[in-house]
Order: structure tokens, then sequence, then C-alpha cells
DNA sequence: TTGCCTCCCATGAATTCCCATGACATACCT
DNA sequence: AGGTATGTCATGGGAATTCATGGGAGGCAA
């Protein structure tokens, strides 16, 4: 297997009245080519993780990623409680979507909610995943994650 | 894998009105062979990082040293808090980004925005990575890393 | 029967691609 | 040595394509 491409960068998007959002481009070619079903023409997979309510931000993975992990919560000790928690994470509080042939997502109202995505979402790449934010909230985790860092580096 | 060549010296350059600024032909030269996907003819891709307000700089990445980086922040626990901080700093402050075939890349309004780049850019080479500066900030900074050199030795 | 979702079509703006030129260098030829 | 080809570099302009975003029609479901 070649290596993978990598989810990068930061932008903001609006979301329209029907719940889609364009997701930024270089994302969607990470997308297609993390997905072992897509060819040129067809829509990508992909895998959004919304978790348990503290999380205020949706977590998008390619297929291939969403599997590998999988795999390793299979060969976890069957019953065990860390085992137990990561299939309902992964596996429950999940949904598998799609990118349309205009480069959008719809989030389901649902997630949207969970959120508070409004008028607009803040996507974010972290190397193998990408996450959304609701805009506000991701400027206010970015302001303590920058105090953080003065501290630490 | 051999010795990986070198970012050495400093030019400037004119950024166009489309963005576009050539980039030291030397520095072709090492993107090229930082790039493992890379063979004659085509155009490497790098990474640009932006980072935080603070910095008043682009730094700018081969593909092999990035990875290398990103790998490291990979492997770091999930969820814990230096990943989060070094994914935000990272891999959400950069753009992934190419060497167009004669030569010259397409710096984004948001990063020319940042630094305050007008009609002109600066390129630095530091061993392993470079650096684009306004010629501005750039000549100041200088002075600045003088005095302390001078009070070195 | 009111939402919600999925297709299909539409458009302005931003970005990339393709072609072009002048300044230097180095190489080659006579 | 003088002149001419050859090559790389830095830079410019317009065309073509991709991106982000909006709206409508029909289907499905609570």
């Amino acid at each position: 297997m070649g290596r993978r491409l990598r989810f990068r960068g930061e932008s903001r998007h609006k979301v329209d009245s029907k719940g889609r959002v364009s997701i930024p481009a270089s994302f969607r070619r990470v997308l297609e080519a993390g997905d072992p079903d897509w060819t040129e023409g067809l829509s990508p997979n992909f895998v959004i993780v919304y978790g348990d309510q503290r999380r205020k931000y949706l977590e998008c993975f390619t297929i291939q990623e969403i599997e590998a992990i999988e795999d390793r919560i299979s060969n976890m000790k069957r019953g065990s409680r860390k085992r137990r928690l990561l299939e309902r994470l992964i596996s429950g509080q999940s949904v598998t979507s799609s990118v349309d042939d205009t480069g959008r997502i719809v989030i389901p109202v649902k997630l949207r909610d969970k959120i508070a995505l409004e008028t607009e979402a803040q996507f974010i790449g972290t190397v193998d995943t990408f996450q959304i934010w609701e805009p506000a909230a991701y400027e206010a985790d970015l302001e303590e994650t920058e105090d953080e860092l003065a501290d630490f580096d």
C-alpha cells in the first residue's frame, strides 16, 4: 500500500438551509484516496463519529482509517471495558456518509444540533482525520490551545 | 535513503497579482528530492506551515520532513493534550502546495495577508526548511538577530 | 402534509493551466 | 576571439477548469 494522503489545513464554509456544506477540496482528495471502493467519477464514502455529549465537534474518518481502527478493536479482549467503550463510540456513535458530486456533504439535523451548527462550519485537518466545529466553539478552543502552547513550547 | 539535500542561501522575488512567486532554483531541487512521489518532469509537493498569529513568516517543509513530524504526532495517544496542541499547530495551520512547471508557487491570499506580503517575498534557507518573509519584516528580524549575536560572541 | 433528503441545474469567483518573453549563462563551432 | 545555439530562470497574460454556493422538483417518511 502506498503512503496515504493527509488532512491538512483549516477553512470555514457556509451551511445552507438544507444542511449542506462544501468540504475543502483538498479533503475530498484524501477521502477519495482513502475509500477502497472509490473510482473516478464516484462519490467517496467516509464516516462521521460524533461521540458523546461532551464532544463539541464531529470527527470524520476515511473508510480505510475507520476500518483500521475497527480491526484493532476486534483484536481486543472480548467483553473488556475498553473494548465495549470503543465499540460504542466507533460503531454506535457514528454515521456513514458520502460526498456529493458538487463536493458537499449533508450533515444530519441531529448532528448539526449536537454541535450547535448554524450558518457556518469550521473545518480543520488533523493528519488522519478532520474535524467539524461550530466556529465560535472552535475559536474558544483555539485560544485555550494557544495559551497552553505558550506555556509548553 | 541517501543524505538529504539542504536549503541554503537567501533571495528575493516578485509576487505577481495572482500570488505567484518563483522560488530559488536550488530550493526546487531540495523539494524534489524530499517528495517521495516526485519523478523527473513532475511538480514536487511540499507543505507550508503558517502557525499562529505571532509567527511573522511562512515555513516550508518537504513532504518527507513534514510526514516525519506528523508520524510522531499520529503515534501519540489519541485525544491527549499534547497531541491536540500539535495537531492544531502543525496539521491545522498548514497547507499542501506544489511547485508549478515554471518553478513558481502560489501563496494563497489568506497566507499573504497573514505575513503582509505585497510585491516581494524574501526567501531564506534554514537547513531542513525554508522561510518566506515580507522583506521589511525580515530586515527587522535580521537586525534583532545581529544584536543578539553580538552579545553572544 | 410538513419536513427532510436526493437529484439536477445554475453561476460568480477563485485557481490552475498553457503559452510567451527577456535576461543571463554556458556550450559549441569556425 | 567572435558569434551562435542551447538551457535555465524569473516573470507576465489570458483561457479553461474547479470551487463554493444557491434554488427547484420529486420522493419518502413520520
